[in-house]
DNA sequence: TATTTGTTATACTTATAATAACACAGATGG
DNA sequence: CCATCTGTGTTATTATAAGTATAACAAATA
């Protein structure tokens, strides 16, 4: 999976990794089990430094979507509590879509919009991108 | 329309008032030439300082959904760059829809939840909240 | 000229990011 | 079997940037 830092964007390095992160957990492109990469060598990788990364770990573990070993690093470990996230997405979907609806975009186009982000998930499932 | 802080949220004060804003004018609360609150007036009336209501001002004025003037203050004016606001959501799609989805949320349920945000947006316009 | 508007200057606090030193677990090799 | 080397995440400290607040300013209008 490429990681990759935008330094232009306005977001901290350490969203930036979480988003990613998560992006490609949705893909299935890291699975329950497996382990991420040290917080060194992600570091390395993208060009940051080595806590900035273990911060973005650190929150990954805190919204439940990772936990951290000291032997093993981050490994993927879900905790699925559907309802807060359902809340959550809720939340999130308000602002997301009101910003949407100001500038025009119809109810239709988000509807095939939602529809289009999900079969960009599920191409890249199992061996990836292309 | 009830415009208030979260003082607990891990959201900058400015964002909350912002996004609020922002679900106001989808709802048709706010429509093209309103005038919203003084800075000082909303400042007041939310309980915190006028110079992070202008922070909010400035950024919806740079995102394009008020226009500021120094006798009517901040005017609701879109920019309906379309193009822009798609890109824009299907970025922030992204990131949300594959935070639900780790958390086993379903393609169905998103399409679900999107028509639950629209029928609320559609309940309070014009004369707001019941 | 008094009031209302946004604006600018300044300072304080919190968040973000980087450098450096640490502690624990396991592998290596003598 | 023990020493040590390498790999993990962790903690301490510092520097810079973002967020928030206080105060003084400038323009418009009644």
């Amino acid at each position: 999976m490429y990681i990759e830092i935008d330094f232009n964007s306005e977001e901290a390095f350490y969203i930036q990794l979480r988003n990613q992160i998560i992006i490609g957990i949705a893909r299935n492109q890291y699975q329950e089990g497996d382990s991420l990469p040290s917080v060194r060598q992600l570091a390395d990788s993208v060009g940051i430094n080595m806590h900035t990364v273990n911060k973005a770990y650190s929150v990954l573990k805190q919204e439940g979507f990772i936990r951290l070993d000291r032997r093993k690093g981050a490994v993927i470990a879900l905790n699925e509590d559907k309802l807060q996230a359902m809340e959550e997405l809720q939340k999130n979907l308000q602002v997301v879509l009101a910003r949407a609806v100001c500038k025009g975009v119809s109810e239709e186009e988000v509807h095939q919009m939602v529809s289009h982000v999900f079969l960009e998930m599920k191409e890249n499932e199992e061996f990836g991108h292309v």
